[in-house]
DNA sequence: GTCGCTGTCAACCGGTTGGTTGAATAAAGT
DNA sequence: ACTTTATTCAACCAACCGGTTGACAGCGAC
């Protein structure tokens, strides 16, 4: 097992059907089946996708009946949105102005992005 | 292969050695060598993580003399930036408060993220 | 209770990943 | 020319991943 809180979120997102996943969700909480409709796969391989989500702090999953319904996590992308921010400047050219005016009014961060 | 552009990012950050590998990279490039040093694993190891950046087109690579110098491609990360962001009202707050004044005065946008 | 629906578990499979080692390549130094 | 330095290539290996199938467990309805 990914032991790494990081690696196991940048591993969840790194497929495009959990990514899917993940984008049904924002529209609401769904059912394994509801999930696994647009997909041409078993529903043990989607209850496996959200296993993986979960595991990475995605999504939470409910219990009502007989269903087990997946949301979203709110702040499970949180981490991985400040681990990327440390690198803003090196796309963004707004950061770049931003960047250089807080370095000269003081002494500028060297603490680089712990991994 | 990861043909896919997003997860071929993903997955190449889902390692901590390659992201340490990247952070190393916002000090300025470095050579296989020096990229090595902190890693108990070899140098074709540490080639093979190059590669999957390279690939990912988070890093590209240039040649002088016998070194293959490594340097961040400023843009490689933007892709998964934009991603991101359309999960920012999930966790962030302030972006509730914009989100909320939006949806205010105008029709929401019901466009999910894409994969 | 048993039928039907929903979901998970376990075993399996082929392909990929992350590492190793040893040989090969390329350029610089002597 | 030979040696050293820097890096990659190829083959190999164990572990992991994304999928399958079949069995089974939980719950509601009849």
């Amino acid at each position: 097992m990914l032991t790494d809180d990081l690696s196991a979120k940048f591993a969840a997102l790194a497929d495009p059907t959990r990514r899917a996943i993940l984008a049904r969700l924002t529209e609401g909480e769904a059912s394994v089946n509801d999930l696994a409709q647009p997909f041409d796969m078993s529903l043990a391989a989607v209850s496996k996708h959200l296993k993986v989500l979960e595991n990475a702090g995605l999504i939470t999953r409910g219990k009502e009946a007989q269903w087990r319904p997946a949301r979203l996590e709110p702040m499970g992308l949180k981490g991985m949105a400040e681990w990327l921010e440390h690198y803003r400047r090196y796309w963004d050219s707004s950061f770049d102005r931003l960047d250089a005016y807080l370095n000269k009014i003081q002494k500028g961060d060297p603490r680089g992005p712990r991994n």
